[in-house]
DNA sequence: CGGCATGTTGATGATCCTCAAGCTACGTGG
DNA sequence: CCACGTAGCTTGAGGATCATCAACATGCCG
């Protein structure tokens, strides 16, 4: 049941590759997944010349942090990201983890600054989209307005079902349904999906998800006792799914 | 400290005025709390004339439901409205509480139907915004789009501080965070911020906030005798703001 | 190779849930 | 207008889930 590693790409290693060269959207990979989708040439090449490519971020590096003036929406390129909310008194809530295609950002648009820090999961890169041009364009461009809208309501929904699962489910039903959402994720990205690297640490899963490290822990051991998972330190395999979709439900 | 309910109006007694007549945006009460604000006269009349005034909905009844076939957004009116998500097994979570001028039914936006359901708390009325011609009209006039932007901005913010207290909070600070953010609210729309009528339940707000009903009464007659609000079935009154204020930190 | 961050496992305990019983308030119908 | 029934709320006792504390193992990076 586990895929051979030498077959199917691994994140990390496709990381590599995009970081290399990336020059315009029509050639990059992520072109399905990402943000342009569905635009005509000419108004592609113009949200092209608007896009800044970031520069690499090394592991724990900050796209942006909390309370940053906000002017850019990023696209992940590579890598990913986590969202981090910190309280008044210091502690910590990581709001969402963000693979290739995703956009980070958008709860910031209605403020001058950014809501939540960004940083890198692991050697990451994104697309920044200064918001001012991308409202404006999104003006001209019927297509990239829908995106837009369409990815604030994805985003939106995401929230919502997080929310239920952190008031209504128990530990296991909570980590058992991040891994699957974990998978469907990379599964979009033409990785995957039932083996993969966790890009997060067990500490930012149990964050994520209300729960102490501990508890992920040993959840973890359990599932894997049970013969319903294979994991080996950050990678995962999920061997048996028709079990795990009736343990989250 | 307690404002006299005589001279300080209640959201119920708004609600019955707002009910009776409502014609256009321009002599709309919630004008300076709504979508069509800093729109030019003309635009505003564009919008105007797409908007389907409801009728009022009694407590209890939905504005739609959850898989409904997604056609329009929701301003609310008057009273207040729930959204509730519903789980495989029949669990519920109630993703949000709903006050006159805010804009409901967004996370349907990027599916045909809408993903949660609806439901009036109180005597209640929303204006509804067909999608469709939604947007083709923030496609012609760029306040309109801004607008839309930042509410759904608005909501992912709101959310994700929301995601912060199911998380990491203790159940006393949740109960207390919810009680000075839906003070602020009404302050916002020209009600008291210190006294008040929950417009819902004691299980909707123990839903909300991932706790046991028992837990929330514990916690408010904890509060009451404490001295820190004044509670009577339904209305409250917030006594000691920066006692609270320390409680949800 | 050494040091530190991360992860595992066990023992203990607190927070909050569940179960149970009774109370209050409200709306409906007699 | 009052009686009744139901839904909502309160309060108490007991218990489960999951957090905390602690010690140790692992693995990664310089």
């Amino acid at each position: 049941m586990i895929q051979n590693a030498a077959i199917i790409p691994l994140l990390k290693d496709v990381a590599r590759q995009e970081h290399q060269l990336q020059l315009t959207c029509d050639s990059c990979a992520l072109y399905s997944l990402c943000l342009p989708l569905g635009l005509h040439r000419n108004d592609l090449e113009t949200l092209d010349s608007i896009i800044k490519r970031s520069k690499p971020l090394a592991r724990g590096q900050a796209l942006y942090k909390m309370a940053e003036s906000f002017d850019s929406l990023y696209v992940v390129r590579s890598g990913a990201f986590k969202t981090t909310l910190t309280a008044a008194d210091g502690r910590e809530q990581i709001t969402g983890f963000y693979l290739p295609g995703d956009l980070i950002g958008m709860d910031a648009i209605h403020t001058g600054q950014y809501q939540a820090s960004a940083t890198a999961l692991t050697s990451s890169s994104a697309c920044g989209l200064p918001y001012d041009r991308l409202q404006d364009l999104s003006q001209a461009i019927p297509a990239l307005q829908q995106q837009i809208y369409n990815r604030l309501s994805k985003e939106l929904a995401n929230d919502k079902q997080l929310l239920m699962a952190l008031g209504q489910k128990t530990a296991m039903e909570k980590l058992v349904g991040f891994l699957m959402a974990l998978s469907r994720r990379f599964e979009e990205r033409g990785y995957a999906a039932n083996r993969f690297q966790l890009p997060m640490s067990r500490i930012d899963i149990a964050n994520h998800l209300g729960l102490a490290i501990e508890t992920v822990s040993r959840l973890l051991t359990q599932l894997s006792n049970g013969g319903l998972i294979d994991c080996q330190g950050k990678m995962i395999a999920l061997l048996d799914k028709p079990q795990l979709k009736i343990l989250c439900n």
